[in-house]
RNA sequence: GCGAAAGUGGCGGAACUGGCAGACGCGCCAGACUUAGGAUCUGGUACCCGAAAGGGUAUGGGGGUUCGAGUCCCUCCUUUCGCACCA
């Protein structure tokens, strides 16, 4: 047998597995899917181990499943459009698509030379015009049911990217790719209806079972659920106006002793104009403006406010009120005015002590009365109503519906639900990404391309400007076109796509990827969706995930697809740290897989990744644990070599056929099938692969245990020493239990190792491959152990330990345990006073 | 501040349903084979007392439930993550 050089079978095998189309499939309704995807990736350049272990983790998956006999889609793409590419451009002058094309190959190299099992025939790129095709097809038909929709809206700024960010793009009031402070403008801007599928996408959290907590959670307050009501205050003098609030706590309207009103709110311009000095009050409110999204990231600011001089009338008091502007209070958040109730709401309360405005207790826990000077901060929790007219002595949640009511009646407000989601802005001021399929008419207005003219090519660009408009707007014979309708000269739109909306739906795209007449054949997708496993890093727990079950309604919608729901189960996998920090290459700890798989192979590579922790957590790297992922291969390699002659030859019966093992033949065997057991359980059932690899290690050492006590000494224990084989092992016993025992180790190992393990199959006799190879069979009758210790007390304390049949038999313990009496049972000499059974398994006995 | 998760050897981690805590690996120690060993094989490796047999103490601290607790309950501490003026 040759040594053991990983390098040489990683080619072999990629090879051979190319050449087979071996992961290659089609929809086959006769077999059970599944399909395992990992999120796919934007082609940065070069794929880092962190990146890696991702891709990782679904092969394993991808892999155990076919040989358990799943149809398994495993497919792979690039994320192509985005801001970094462009970014290089306007330094370097490498055309995007150039630099794009180029990454793709190379990072298509690294993850092939790790024995990934994609089907890569089926490979897309949102960059290419075939997908993103369907982009702009997908935009028009949600343009025709007005889930794509334009207007003029003050829209959060790069100053940096010198773009439009998404709300979900700003992390900490900067931007979430740069970090710089973000800075808002007003501009025209097409927008997706997500919030018409609020509801919906919060409520239908709770059918996925199989996400993680954390997402489901994050998911939660992303959408920002909260109920209450809008109640329109009349403004004095001005019988015109109104302004509405929104509330959660209507119980407390009695307390509302002022009005807020963000910065931001229409109403502020007019109240400046009437104002007495509007230059300053213009002044005041543009300090705000631009204060807010800059000091909210160094963390607290400091609750500002000023008069405006108006009074509005509370609609249940009919008392005139104050009516201030307050930096604290956000303008695109419910109507973007508050009715300030300081006695039950600590911001008020901290703004009203600040400005002497009046605080008014209404709420009290006992329904008596009291002054507002005795609080000292806000007393917010429900409780019983006091000075609130009529519906004082009311709890507070009888007088929210009773207030509700009223206000319905009288038409100066209704309950109402408020969400924090919003309606999702996509137009993007960059070059490279998919362009918006619409045309602007001076006659038709805004009139969609025709869907048989798609897809608007985005046409190739050589100035990427730095300076935030769109790039395309410098194209003449892009702008310039002939409306569809009229004919008549009319200009394109400009603006690209944000990439997260290509990357809302490609998971379908997969299904069917060369479709040229669809997005995709409902069929196919019909059978390979949703997708059964879907991993990726936790950064992508809102936007990408919130983005693509908005996607998948909305297709539903369309008809396309029969389900709500695009993945089943989610695992968020950790990151991979080295030195304590994020491998990055500013920081220059980046570990670069191909110097690893130059070193050790691609399997050591796998096998370490997966079994240095589980998959959610994050992990440090360490070469240490690389190379002792590489000895265990090895260690793997020589034991089959010493049983390789002696076990691969035909009419060895199985070891069930064989009458008498032996003691130690027989604790093989069920070594072997517990590992079946607890091997397949981790993967499949408990995702946790660290101990899936742990459970293999464990049988090869008890296999390493057995060669030494079986007759011939144990494997090789120099390369260069002369083998002995254990050719003389006389029981077939012997060859039945140990080969049983490693061909259900290479099977188990070929999701993890996939190289090694098709060399060892071969060897072992078997010129089929491991690609169609069954998963061992679990024989849970061998697993069961026949005997079991359990501890036994004295007085309450564990005094030893005595051997006992598993199944208890009807011998005297077992009488004790059913309570008889007349049975005295002894155990170690002693009197056996009582014995636990639980869940059908002696667990102890006690002894006085 | 609010919410969630988690605290186990020198390190990464295991313990699945409450049942021998520390599997498996890294590191370290010893032995074997060696010109050599950063290869390989074998043995050891939580802490304390003890030459040993053996005994005692241990899963962040304190309390509780139980024959039995890393696991369940209460409480405090620490860390990480998420949200953070959402009215």
């Amino acid at each position: 047998m040759p040594d053991y050089k990983p390098q040489d079978l990683d080619k072999k095998w990629q090879q051979r597995w190319a050449q087979s189309r071996a992961f290659e499939v089609e929809a086959d309704p006769a077999r059970p899917k599944f399909y395992c995807l990992e999120m796919f990736a934007y082609p940065s350049g070069h794929a880092h181990v962190g990146h890696v272990r991702n891709y990782i983790i679904g092969d394993v998956m991808a892999r155990t499943k076919r040989m358990r006999g799943y149809n398994v889609l495993h497919p792979f793409g690039w994320d192509a459009f985005g801001l970094p590419a462009e970014n290089a451009a306007i330094k370097s002058g490498i055309h995007p698509e150039e630099s794009t094309r180029a990454n793709i190959a190379h990072m298509k190299g690294q993850l092939q030379r790790l024995g990934i099992s994609y089907a890569w025939e089926r490979e897309l790129a949102t960059c290419d015009p075939e997908y993103y095709k369907w982009n702009q097809w997908l935009f028009i038909r949600m343009f025709e049911r007005g889930l794509a929709y334009r207007r003029r809206s003050s829209v959060n700024w790069c100053p940096s990217c010198k773009t439009v960010l998404a709300n979900e793009q700003v992390v900490d009031g900067g931007c979430w790719r740069c970090g710089t402070p973000v800075e808002t403008r007003d501009l025209e801007q097409w927008f997706f209806r997500i919030t018409a599928y609020a509801d919906e996408l919060l409520n239908q959290t709770v059918e996925l079972t199989q996400w993680p907590e954390k997402v489901l959670t994050m998911q939660r307050n992303w959408i920002g659920r909260s109920e209450g009501a809008r109640v329109s205050f009349g403004v004095e003098g001005d019988e015109d106006t109104r302004i509405d609030v929104f509330t959660t706590r209507i119980d407390t309207i009695f307390g509302a002793t002022f009005v807020l009103l963000g910065p931001e709110h229409p109403l502020v311009g007019r109240f400046g104009e009437q104002s007495a000095d509007p230059v300053a009050f213009r002044k005041r409110i543009q300090a705000f403006r631009t204060q807010d999204r800059a000091a909210r990231i160094s963390g607290e600011i400091e609750k500002e406010g000023f008069d405006t001089g108006v009074r509005a009338v509370n609609p249940f008091t009919k008392e005139p009120v104050p009516v201030w502007v307050a930096n604290f209070v956000l303008g695109d958040y419910g109507t973007g005015a508050v009715m300030a109730v300081p006695a039950h709401d600590q911001r008020d309360y901290e703004f009203a002590r600040k400005f002497k405005l009046p605080i008014r207790v209404v709420v009290t826990e006992d329904g008596r009365p009291r002054p507002a000077d005795s609080l000292t901060e806000a007393a917010d929790a429900y409780g019983t109503l006091v000075e609130s007219g009529e519906f004082s002595g009311l709890p507070s949640e009888e007088a929210q519906k009773k207030m509700a009511a009223l206000a319905r009646e009288r038409s100066i407000g209704e309950a109402t639900v408020q969400f924090r989601l919003k309606d999702w802005g996509i137009s993007r001021q960059r070059y490279w990404g998919t362009p918006i399929p619409m045309i602007y008419c001076e006659k038709d207005g805004i009139v969609p391309v025709p869907l048989n003219e798609l897809p608007v090519v985005l046409p190739k660009v050589n100035e990427f400007s730095g300076r935030g408009d769109s790039p395309l707007a410098q194209v003449p014979e892009f702008v310039n076109v002939k409306c569809p309708k009229c004919h008549g000269p009319a200009r394109r739109e400009t603006d690209t796509m944000d990439t997260f909306v290509d990357s809302s739906w490609y998971f379908y795209r997969f299904a069917d990827p060369r479709n040229n007449d669809m997005p995709f054949d409902p069929a196919k997708v019909k059978y390979w969706l949703p997708v059964d496993f879907y991993s990726g890093g936790v950064e992508h727990a809102i936007l990408h995930l919130i983005y693509s079950r908005f996607f998948a309604r909305v297709f539903r919608d369309l008809g396309l697809v029969d389900h709500s729901e695009p993945f089943t189960e989610l695992l968020t996998q950790g990151m991979v740290l080295k030195d304590g920090a994020v491998m990055s290459k500013s920081k220059g700890n980046v570990v670069d897989p191909d110097t690893m798989l130059q070193k050790f192979g691609a399997d050591a590579l796998r096998l370490y990744v997966m079994f240095v922790a589980p998959p959610e957590k994050e992990i440090e790297w360490t070469d240490s644990g690389l190379k002792g992922s590489f000895s265990f291969l090895a260690r793997v390699w020589r034991l089959v070599d010493h049983w390789n002659e002696t076990v691969a030859g035909e009419g060895i019966d199985s070891p069930d056929a064989c009458d008498s093992l032996s003691p130690d033949e027989k604790a093989l065997r069920r070594k072997t099938h517990d590992t079946i057991r607890r091997v397949t359980g981790d993967i499949e059932q408990r995702k946790q692969l660290n101990t899936a690899v742990s459970a293999m290690m464990e049988l090869v050492n008890e296999l390493y245990a057995f060669s030494e006590k079986t007759v011939t000494g144990g494997p090789a224990r120099r390369i260069d020493e002369d083998v002995e084989h254990a050719g003389q092992v006389e029981r077939k016993e012997t060859i039945c239990v140990v080969r049983e025992a490693i061909e259900a180790l290479v099977l188990m190992l070929a999701p993890f190792a996939p190289h090694t393990a098709e060399e060892l199959w071969e060897m072992l006799g078997h010129d089929d491959g491991l690609t169609g190879a069954s998963w061992p069979e679990f024989n849970p009758v061998v697993a069961k152990a026949d005997e079991v210790v359990i501890p036994v007390q004295v007085n309450g304390k564990v005094r030893g330990r005595v051997t006992v049949p598993t199944d208890i038999g009807d011998d005297e313990l077992q009488r004790v345990a059913l309570g008889d009496p007349g049975v005295q049972a002894h155990v170690a000499g002693k009197t056996v006073k009582k014995v636990v059974v639980a869940k059908g398994r002696l667990v102890s006995v006690v002894v006085q």
